[in-house]
DNA sequence: GTCTATATAATGATAGAC
DNA sequence: GTCTATCATTATATAGAC
């Protein structure tokens, strides 16, 4: 059964690869399983040997697009602070926004997981501590290294998604260099709250 | 033709404001025209004669909400420093994700502009745009302090929109914290970029 | 202006041949 | 494991009565 196995395991991952860049550009509503199964070389009939329904390809497409992603532009530990301060300025880049390769599903779906089940919303959520984890200088960090790594991932994100969602790409272009700017900055110290 | 002018313009208040909150909560694609309507106390057929398309009553549902909100919230001119605060806040509290009341269509809908036509996305930007102005300090600003403006107004759209995406709620209870510190603190200085 | 009824099209999911 | 064919449901939008 190997050659079977593994000609299952390239249709996954196909399937995977192809639904990951759909969902996170155009999101969960607009893109259809025919639609997925059409550009991965397939029929609607051969999906459901892969995957039990349209929100279980789902988180597993999110898992799969962190993963690869993440895993490939910023080790998970003991990376470099030039590591990091790269990894952000690419996020934050036009590049990503245009969404061309495979775009991070927390800043292109983010609005999109509220009325999610589950099973999707725990798998974006555990992809996003992830990311709050990877960006942390170090293992064990003090309340406001913590605070600072969620407002730098929350500036990415929200950078990313506000500039895809602006109709003006000049003023999209100012929001990525503000947000660069403000993600890559020491951490604001001491706020009023 | 007062009273019947009267009764058209009640009938388009009815379905925008509940437009706005269906939409904000639910996003576009997962509420239907007859959702709206039902909730209207309304059915399918008179949608017609106050709205061309579903996509304009997107589009005429987000200014709506854009207006009456911010409006009530927070004055577009002259506002003080305090009333500014007080407005991140409330913006980005748990009442807000919450989204009982009138949500805020810039957070809770951001990712889902990206792939609307071009009606839509204008009227989201527009809506932007007025946020930014709103929260400067003063009419004419400086790069630096339009670039803590974006800052501030990214931060807080991410932040509730991540918020409102997280399975976790102590965590996202903590993004919206980590958030309304860096929302309040000064702008951050001239950073590296 | 609002109603009921309908045309038309798409979707998620299943059944059965190969 | 992948295909074609189909079911059942749901949606947008329109037509015509009142």
């Amino acid at each position: 059964m190997a050659w079977g196995e593994d000609h299952k395991q390239r249709s996954r991952e196909k399937i995977l690869t192809t639904a990951a860049g759909l969902f996170a550009r155009e999101g969960f509503d607009k893109v259809s399983i025919d639609q997925v199964m059409q550009a991965a070389g397939m029929t609607r009939g051969a999906f459901y040997a892969h995957f039990s329904s349209k929100a279980d390809l789902y988180a597993e497409a999110i898992l799969y697009a962190a993963n690869t992603a993440a895993e490939n532009y910023l080790p998970a530990q003991r990376n470099t602070a030039e590591q990091r301060e790269a990894f952000i300025a690419a996020y934050l880049s036009e590049e990503h926004c245009k969404g061309a390769d495979m775009p991070c599903p927390l800043a292109f779906l983010v609005s999109d997981m509220a009325n999610q089940d589950q099973g999707v919303r725990s798998t974006w959520s555990k992809v996003f501590e992830g990311l709050v984890q990877r960006l942390a200088s170090s293992e064990t960090q003090t309340p406001q290294e913590q605070q600072a790594a969620l407002q730098r991932v929350v500036m990415m994100i929200g950078g990313v998604a506000v500039a895809r969602a602006l109709n003006d790409s000049d003023l999209a272009s100012e929001v990525l260099q503000a947000c660069r700017a403000g993600a890559l900055a020491a951490p604001a110290g001491e706020a009023r709250d």
